[in-house]
This record gives C-alpha cells, sequence and structure tokens, in this order.
DNA sequence: AAGACGAAAGTGGTTGA
DNA sequence: TCAACAACTTTCGTCTT
C-alpha cells in the first residue's frame, strides 16, 4: 500500500544534505532520508480536503493520525517567525511547510465544524438531549479521524453516528425514523452504521422490543398504564420466543396496537405505523400472531 | 369516508450448502 | 458464492364500521 501515500509535493529532497533518495515508512507516517537517515517528513497527509485510508497496524498509525488532528495545538509556536529570524533557510523552508500543513488541518477543522452545526441540528429536531449528541460527536470524530468520510457525505456519516448512539444508549431509533430527519435515506445511515460499527469495533446488540417502546408511546400520546400493558404483552410473548426473526420494531409496534385496544386508547395502525417507521401491513401481521400466540380474545374488545 | 383487512409481487438480509 | 427462505414493504381492491 505504499504508493497509497500522498506525498506532500514540495518534499522530495533532504533538508539536511539534500539527498533525494528518501523512504516512506506508512506504519510511522514519516518520509525518511536513506543518506543522512532525517525524518524529513513526520505525519504525512494528504494535501487535499482528505485523507488516505490506514490499512493493517492499526496503533502505530492511529498515534500519527491523533497528532494531525492536534497540528496546530501542538506546533502553534513554532509559527512565530520573529522568534526565528536570523536561522538558516532552510528552517524557515520546514516552517512554511508546517504553516501549509496548518491550512491543511484546518480543512480537518471545517469539517468537523460542519459536522457538528449538522448534528446540533439533526439533534435539536430529534429532540435529542445533550449527552447523546456528545456520544454522537465522539463517534463522528472517530470514524473521521479513522478515515470512513472518504467517499461519504458528512450528513451520511453524522446521521449514522447518531443513530448509533442512540442504540448504543438503548434508546434506538428506527431507521426510518432517522431518514425522515436527515437528508440522506435510511438505506444510506444504515450501510454507514454497519461501516463504522466495524471499523471502529463498536460493541452494540440487537435492539430489543422493549427499547422503542418508550418513545413510541410518548410519540403516540399513551398513558403510562397502557405503557405498562405494552411492557406486559412483549414479557409474555418473548416467554414464548415470539422474538426469533422478527423485527423488534414490527413486535413492539404489534404490542402497542393491542394495548391501545385492550386499554381503550385506541390508535390507528396508520397512526402507529408512522411514529414506528413499519408499515400498517407489518403491523396487522405481527399483531394478528401475537394476539394468537397469547390466546388473547382480541374481537370482543 | 376512514379504518381494517389480506393478496400479490418485489426487496434486502440471513442462512446453509 | 449462490440459491432458498422468512420478514418486510408497496400497492391495491374489498370489507366493515
Amino acid at each position: 500500500m505504499t504508493d497509497d501515500i500522498y506525498h506532500i509535493e514540495e518534499v522530495v529532497k533532504c533538508h539536511e544534505c539534500g539527498s533525494r533518495k528518501l523512504t516512506t515508512d506508512n506504519d510511522k507516517g514519516e518520509i525518511v532520508c536513506n543518506e543522512c537517515g532525517l525524518v524529513v517528513e513526520e505525519n504525512v497527509i494528504d494535501p487535499g480536503p482528505e485523507w488516505r485510508n490506514y490499512q493493517a497496524g492499526e496503533d502505530n498509525a492511529r498515534a500519527s493520525k491523533d497528532n494531525r488532528m492536534s497540528h496546530d495545538k501542538d506546533r502553534g509556536s513554532t509559527f512565530n517567525w520573529r522568534e526565528t529570524a536570523g536561522r538558516t533557510r532552510s528552517q524557515f523552508y520546514r516552517m512554511e511547510k508546517w504553516q501549509k500543513r496548518s491550512r491543511v488541518n484546518s480543512s480537518v477543522d471545517r469539517n468537523l465544524a460542519v459536522a457538528f452545526v449538522e448534528l446540533k441540528k439533526i439533534g435539536s429536531k430529534m429532540g435529542i438531549g445533550k449527552q447523546l449528541i456528545e456520544s454522537a460527536s465522539e463517534i463522528y470524530k472517530r470514524a473521521v479521524i479513522k478515515g470512513l468520510i472518504r467517499g461519504r457525505s458528512i450528513e451520511a456519516v453524522v446521521a449514522a453516528s447518531l443513530y448509533g448512539a442512540l442504540r448504543m444508549n438503548g434508546t434506538p431509533r428506527p431507521l426510518p425514523v432517522m431518514a425522515s430527519f436527515s437528508r440522506v435515506g435510511q438505506k444510506e445511515i444504515g450501510r454507514t452504521w454497519r461501516l463504522i460499527r466495524r471499523e471502529l469495533k463498536l460493541k452494540t446488540t440487537v435492539p430489543k422490543p422493549e427499547e422503542y417502546v418508550q418513545k413510541f408511546t410518548n410519540d403516540l400520546g399513551l398513558a403510562n398504564s397502557t405503557m405498562k400493558v405494552v411492557y406486559d404483552l412483549l414479557v409474555k410473548a418473548k416467554e414464548k420466543d415470539f422474538d426469533n426473526g422478527r423485527s423488534p420494531i414490527a413486535i413492539a409496534a404489534g404490542a402497542i396496537y393491542i394495548a391501545s385496544v385492550i386499554c381503550n386508547q385506541r390508535r390507528t395502525q396508520a397512526e402507529i405505523a408512522a411514529v414506528c417507521g413499519v408499515t400498517e401491513v407489518t403491523i396487522r401481521n405481527c399483531y394478528k400472531q401475537m394476539v394468537e400466540l397469547l390466546s388473547i380474545n382480541f374481537n370482543e374488545l
């Protein structure tokens, strides 16, 4: 993957001895002079807004990438030309490069800034708390550092990060619901989330039906007592292994429909479908099977 | 007219050979 | 890797309230 690396154009010879025999060390992210051994370039970066994707040897690679994120913080004082006046030409030359590099870094910052604005926008539209926005931005930042933005839109990665943060918090939202708050389609959000989860090795579990209940019943304006009935139905369904292979959202939606009828707080299948992000057909199929399984005298209600 | 129902055809994910 | 499969969606006509 050596040829995958992007060189800054002006780095063609060693500042110390002038040799053009240079070797790139991918793992360390350095360019080293073959003649005198000087590290000509550290933290080799893509001059464009995006950067290359590190492959194996993650640990070393990550160290240099992390440095990149804090370039201006670490090196800020190096840019003071007054302090360095009178030094050799090659040193000015080097400093000039750091400045260029800082501009590259600021494009990373701009990416993060744009992303965080987007994240806050979606978050406030969805009524998501500060803590979760923080978690989502943490995931986003790590995705950026891993180079996962490449070939994807900021919006997609933002939506996926938020989706993931919600799931990991035990308060998942259905993909269609996420998509309705984003300009990105649910397929793209789902695909991006799977990638992020895999690449960042995030530990997630398959959402359980009960994780959706609070949010759904709230949105439908159902009473706490009705919500309690939903939970009871889910417990009974689980006892009979109703959850294998079926979408947890569909199960939650079906249970909510049954409970809304039982508790005289009837909601139409269409209303529930809209809130839960599944179709009426799915709710019908699911609640019918549940009624059958739990021997509920539904028609008498 | 609104809501519920179910058939039919299509999609995307999972599983097992 | 590919076919088979179950769950789910979309669409639409029909029935019930």
